[in-house]
RNA sequence: GUGUCCAUAGCUCAGCUGGAUAGAGCAACGGCCUUCUAAGCCGUGGGUCGGGGGUUCGAAUCCCUUUGGGCACGCCA
């Protein structure tokens, strides 16, 4: 159904037209002035230069031509030319009712959806995630639920890196420590063991010590080039190690993106592609698109339009070796020939921005995607501490994703369990969901771009522009409903009635206005906007809730009125958050 | 050096395809719980929108310039 903004918008425009003005210059918007109007229109000063007339004159015009309005109250023509707008109540409950028998609210679904795969996550096997995963996830996860509920066939590829240098210094590390293992026996032919030789936590110890080993012992670090080398080549058991490996890996991985309630449709990793780049590159060669500089394979990306120097996209290095570019790039390729893809939106660190745009303008110049594939590289800032600068433990260390959550679940269990008796149990899985939405929602209110200071005291205090808040605004709503049922009332047939306050009005415009804002998030892959909506409607309800007592009111249509209204800000509220990625308990 | 992003209240941030008195939250101060959860509601104070030019009837928003920061710039990912 159409946006309640387009529906006024043609109502103005129509009496613009009926003046005599261009009808484009009727677009409504939002009041910037809520103590004189709800809504308003500019449109009588911008057409003033055109038709050489007092902008005010265009507005009384207008307004006399909205007199008989379906949609409008009052229209006031103001100077110096603003057309103040309020808007019936019977329009916005008729509006609201509509949106109610709706599927998504009546949000218009897309004539052709585009297929789109989310490529975040990007966690290391065999190294803990820590909070620089964070980010990626929550915005990646939320990006992936916008699309998905805009009406578009999305995929979710946790993206692993699972074939580097990494993989060879844990080998090696395992190999120091346990040099008999069956998979270092070159002359082994039988079945090697399901079980593998390490558990997760011998496994997250390995490497670091393997890293560092590596950066002082350069005959280690030779060892382990030796062992990736090996494992890219098919060593028996060294691939049997490997499956080893990511196995553990993957089902902790699986684990902690389920604490965070992000889950992924693919476990594809760089490993994945490792088979066709040999053919890649082959096809970049032959058809004149690579050619070697300084030793290494590079196809040139510089564009006339540049205004800077734009370094040509490395597909293999010097000693003929495949990076981060060459997978990726495969891994593209890939993705066409198995889902081909309308767009594919990748979600990482901003620093990684020239690189990305080297690789999608090789992907396009090297004809891995078709002209009108979209590559799109949304690039979060960093998540700094108090102090603004990157978030560190207080050792300054990096600290693990998952010792992070339980500090914010502990505190928020204590804030639960404070001056109140709950069940032990359900006060824990309570913690846990308002844990989610604090980190959550800290993460996406700001814009994905900016940096943003990850500040535990803020986000565990709970108040104002928070998830909690949010979530605490929708308990609020729940219990009213529970204590109507259990009261005898039902919330069946409930029918939106007209507003009869200006809280209740204005918590009606504004959820009229959900479908517009949940298209420009889907547009602009701005979760942070679906932020400000929540906070806003949450506001509206709350000012509502403050003044009107429902479970007590008598009047039955009024009452009924207002289980509806209640019914739709819960939904509503709850839609939201879903996109966002957390969740609401029953009772907090 | 080149490019790029950023600078808005004491702090953290919105607002940026130009519109009226620049908004929230936190912090400070003052009200509101025998009545649906006070993690709430209402109110007060607080800003030369980094500086300077320009375009415009009108600029936090567009253009130029300047200052101060962040980040990136071929064999890491």
């Amino acid at each position: 159904m159409k946006k309640f903004l387009d529906l006024i918008s043609e109502e103005m425009k129509q009496a613009f037209e009926a003046s005599g003005y261009d009808r484009e210059l009727g677009k409504v918007t939002l009041s910037n002035r809520p103590d004189l109007c709800e809504y308003q229109c500019n449109g009588a000063m911008a057409g003033a230069k055109l038709y050489k007339k007092a902008p005010l004159m265009i507005a009384q015009d207008v307004a006399e031509k909205c007199k008989d309005s379906k949609a409008f109250s009052s229209v006031e023509a103001v100077p110096p030319g603003f057309l103040n707008l309020k808007v019936k109540e019977s329009f916005v409950t008729d509006y609201l009712t509509k949106m109610c028998h709706e599927p998504k609210f009546g949000l218009e679904m897309p004539e052709n959806p585009s297929r789109i795969i989310v490529d975040y996550g990007g966690p290391n096997v065999a190294k803990p995630l820590h909070v620089g995963h964070l980010r990626s996830a929550v915005i990646g996860e939320s990006i992936k639920r916008i699309a998905r509920y805009a009406g578009h066939d999305v995929i979710g590829d946790i993206h692993l890196g699972d074939w580097g240098l990494q993989m060879g210094l844990i080998i090696t590390e395992l190999k120091e420590r346990q040099p008999d293992l069956l998979y270092f026996d070159d002359t082994y032919q039988g079945d090697y063991p399901k079980e593998a030789p390490f558990t997760i936590s011998e496994l997250e110890e390995i490497y670091p010590t393997a890293s560092n080993k590596s950066k002082e012992d350069p005959a280690y670090k030779e060892r382990a080039m030796e062992a990736t080398f090996k494992l890219q080549s098919g060593v028996r058991g060294y691939r049997a190690l490997w499956d080893h490996i990511i196995s553990v890996s993957v089902a902790d991985l699986k684990k902690n993106y389920q604490d965070l309630n992000v889950d992924f449709d693919l476990w594809k990793g760089e490993s994945d592609v490792h088979d066709v780049i040999p053919g890649m590159v082959d096809y970049m060669k032959k058809e004149g698109y690579a050619y070697i500089s300084d030793g290494a394979l590079v196809v040139d990306v510089k564009e006339e339009t540049d205004t800077k120097e734009i370094p040509p996209c490395m597909i293999l290095k010097s000693d003929g070796a495949s990076l981060y570019n060459t997978t990726d790039l495969a891994t593209i390729m890939e993705r066409m020939r198995e889902y081909h893809p309308d767009r594919m939106i990748y979600l990482t660190d901003k620093r990684q921005e020239l690189y990305f745009e080297q690789v999608f303008r090789c992907a396009r110049k090297t004809k891995l995607v078709e002209p009108e594939t979209d590559l799109l590289h949304i690039g979060f800032g960093t998540m700094n501490g108090k102090d603004g600068k990157p978030f560190k433990t207080r050792e300054g260390g990096v600290m693990r994703l998952e010792i992070l959550i339980k500090e914010i679940n502990d505190e928020m269990y204590r804030k639960i369990t404070d001056n109140r008796q709950v069940d032990e149990e359900e006060a824990r899985q309570t913690a846990k969901v308002v844990a989610l939405s604090a980190i959550k929602y800290g993460d996406l209110s700001n814009q994905a771009s900016k940096d943003y200071i990850f500040d535990i005291d803020k986000f565990t205090s709970f108040e104002g522009d928070t998830g909690p808040y949010i979530l605490y605004t929708i308990v609020r709503i729940k219990s009213i409903l529970n204590k109507i049922k259990e009261q005898g009332g039902t919330l069946e047939g409930a029918v939106l009635r007209q507003a009869d306050s200006d809280a209740e009005k204005a918590l009606m415009l504004e959820m009229a206005g959900f479908n517009a804002m949940m298209e420009t998030a889907y547009q602009e892959s701005a979760p942070h906007k679906i932020c400000a909506y929540i906070f806003e409607l949450a506001n509206a309800f709350n000012r509502f809730y403050h003044e009107t007592k429902i479970v007590a009111e008598e009047n039955e249509e009024k009452k009924s009125g207002w289980v509806a209204l209640l019914l739709l800000t819960r939904d509503i509220l709850e839609t939201c958050i879903d996109v966002l990625g957390f969740a609401a308990p029953e009772r907090m």
